[in-house]
RNA sequence: GUGUCUGUAGCUCAACCGGAUAGAGCAGCUGACUUCGGAUCAGCAGGUUGUGGGUUCGAAUCCCUCCAGGCACGCCA
């Protein structure tokens, strides 16, 4: 099925060939309703490269135009604007047509492509916390949004589960561990003995020998602290599912650092045979001499003590998705401040020769009142099950304060799905680089450009259906008749989901999706308000009945994107 | 210092990789309820898009200067 801005832009091509003219311009939602609703500035490009009158080139497109039944015949304005309104019969078809289709119009990709998206990541012994949130949940939607265009999508999650602090942590372990307060709350019991070995550390440079011994010892495959470091493991994947469980998120691989630790001298060795890679000050290094900003910024692959760094590790890393994974395409979704380092680690493999497409999605931070990074009273990080239970905790309160009837049982998964919804709604719905206040009385509002608002829309209409004898399904699509002015533009804009869902993946933006979900709930409730559905005529009564079945749809599939929920009542 | 990102209404944010008179939501003001769930809708008001140049039919968007802020920049990840 196609959409309606590709119908146009196919006749637009055809119109301008037997115009006599080149293909030129595309055909773009219009950017004012009193223009229409779609637009082409076709005419202003082939009047700028002919050296003619806009408006005259305009006008013979609009005389060459071959009249068919989706649009009025096309309108000149502007500077040399050709407008297109699309007919009310023409956007009932398709309303209709849209009430038996699967995908609500949406197409699949042209060349599917196969993506690994790595995001997420949390640390081992470390509690997961605000910061996560946007990797997370950004990286998630791009999941849903690239698996439902047809893309074959591995999800990973690339723990850091490795690194110096398991030193101190082991040494810890050893010394200070309340095996009670482990088994209690297994997270804040390992920051402890973390927390109390890094000051016994400050003061004690014995103790400061012993950790490095400790870590040495682990990675020399000392079994004790092996296993020591493989309890902290499960310990920490544990929490994560259970975070994971209240997100609704999930993963299909989970490779930790760890995972390419005996890949790590291969990497170094093959570097250093191909001649990309060399020692420097005892360290071996790859320099990007002939890129300019980078000149003075290599690389570091091996350290002069011998170690292997993160650099390593994703070199290595780079190869797995490659060659084991067989992917042609490689999504990290991470904050703005490993740009630097992605840049050099996809440098890196261009010069191996790699010529997967690596894509290096950067977002901005989660910033408290002080608009700075978001921190408890105390200058810790907040952890996110604080934050996950606070949002359910409110959630529940609103709940009880604006629908007191709700059967019991229901408004506890309710809440969580309010409240967790408004907290990934509020994330997705900006723009992903652009650093945003974290304010629980604006995400979890009833009114404006909320999670909470998209899901009461949806809540809404299957209370008509509730009401209704019929369910969603008997609406009798064949007969849609689009009068009021209200149901057009909602059913206009149910049309338009099949046109921005593929947009997002541009450049990676939920947001345009967040916003057009928002737009949709709007003209919703606008046609609510004027458009009476079940004391309608019978004629009237069943189109609205389908139009509110298929505007549902597109809400629930479209916040399912987002990776939200939406609950029959709340 | 180098690089990078950000700067838009009082506040929080959009603007579909050059389009028409820069849009929403909060907060403020004015209206609409014995409702299909008012958890809503209709409207008013609010702007020199940080500054100054440039490119062209046309710039919040592209280029340059400067200002302010965030982040990164050889052995942490």
């Amino acid at each position: 099925m196609e959409t309606f801005q590709a119908l146009l832009a196919q006749n637009l091509t055809a119109t301008l060939s037997a115009a006599g003219l080149p293909r030129a311009g595309d055909v773009t939602p219009a950017t004012d309703p009193r223009f229409g609703d779609y637009q082409t500035n076709a005419a202003l490009i082939l009047a700028k490269e002919r050296g003619e009158n806009p408006r005259t080139v305009a006008k013979r497109v609009c005389d060459a135009w071959v009249p068919y039944d989706l649009c009025e015949p096309p309108a000149i304005a502007g500077a040399g604007f050709i407008n297109f309104t699309l007919r009310a019969e023409a956007v009932a078809q398709r309303i209709a047509d849209l009430s038996q289709h699967e995908r609500l119009g949406v197409g699949r990709a042209d060349s599917p492509k196969k993506i690994v998206i790595d995001f997420g990541s949390p640390n081992v012994a470390k509690p997961m916390h605000v910061g996560h949130i946007r990797s997370t949940v950004l990286g998630d939607a791009l999941a849903r949004i690239a698996e439902f265009l047809g893309h074959a999508v591995i999800r990973d999650n690339h723990i850091g589960d490795w690194g110096t602090q398991f030193g101190m942590v082991i040494w810890g372990w050893k010394h200070l561990l309340k095996r009670e307060a482990l088994t209690n709350d297994p997270i804040a019991e390992l920051v402890r003995i973390y927390k109390e070995t890094n000051e016994c550390g400050a003061s004690d440079p014995a103790v400061r020998e012993a950790c490095r011994e400790e870590l040495v010892k682990l990675q020399a495959g000392d079994a004790e602290n092996s296993a020591i470091w493989q309890e902290c493991v499960a310990l920490s994947l544990g929490e994560f599912a259970r975070a994971y469980q209240v997100l609704g998120i999930r993963y299909d691989i989970q490779r930790g650092e760890s995972f390419y630790n005996d890949r790590l001298p291969g990497v170094v060795e093959r570097l250093v045979r191909a001649g990309l890679a060399e020692e420097s000050e005892g360290a071996i290094c790859i320099f990007f001499r002939e890129i300019t900003d980078l000149v003075d910024k290599p690389c570091i692959i091996r350290k002069r003590d011998g170690g292997y760094n993160y650099a390593t590790t994703d070199i290595a890393t780079v190869d797995y998705r490659i060659q084991d994974l067989k992917r042609d395409t490689v999504w990290i979704v991470t904050g703005a401040p490993q740009q630097l380092h992605f840049r050099q680690i996809f440098e890196i493999a261009r010069r191996e020769g790699y010529t997967a497409d690596f894509r290096h999605v950067t977002h901005g931070s989660i910033l408290g009142d002080d608009r700075k990074l978001m921190k408890t009273r105390s200058g810790e990080n907040v952890a996110l099950q604080d934050v996950l239970n606070e949002a359910i905790t409110r959630a529940r309160k609103i709940i009880e304060e604006k629908n007191p009837e709700l059967e019991e049982a229901q408004k506890a998964d309710v809440a969580r799905m309010i409240g967790i919804g408004a907290v990934k709604y509020a994330d997705l719905s900006q723009y992903r680089m652009t650093d945003y206040v974290f304010s629980w009385e604006r995400m979890l509002s009833l009114q404006g450009n909320t999670g909470p608002y998209l899901q009461n829309a949806y809540v809404r209409i299957q209370s008509i259906f509730r009401k209704a004898a019929e369910g969603p399904a008997s609406a009798h699509p064949n007969a849609i008749t689009l009068s009021e002015p209200a149901e057009l533009i909602l059913a206009k804009r149910v049309c338009q989901f099949a046109e921005v869902v593929p947009t997002i993946l541009n450049d990676f933006r939920p947001n345009i999706l967040a916003n057009y979900l928002f737009e949709l709930a709007n003209s919703f409730h606008a046609f609510y308000e004027t458009c009476p559905v079940l004391k309608s005529d019978e004629l009237a009564r069943s189109s609205r009945l389908a139009l509110c079945a298929l505007t549902a749809r597109v809400l629930q599939r479209g916040l399912y994107l987002l990776g939200i929920e939406v609950p029959e009542k709340m």
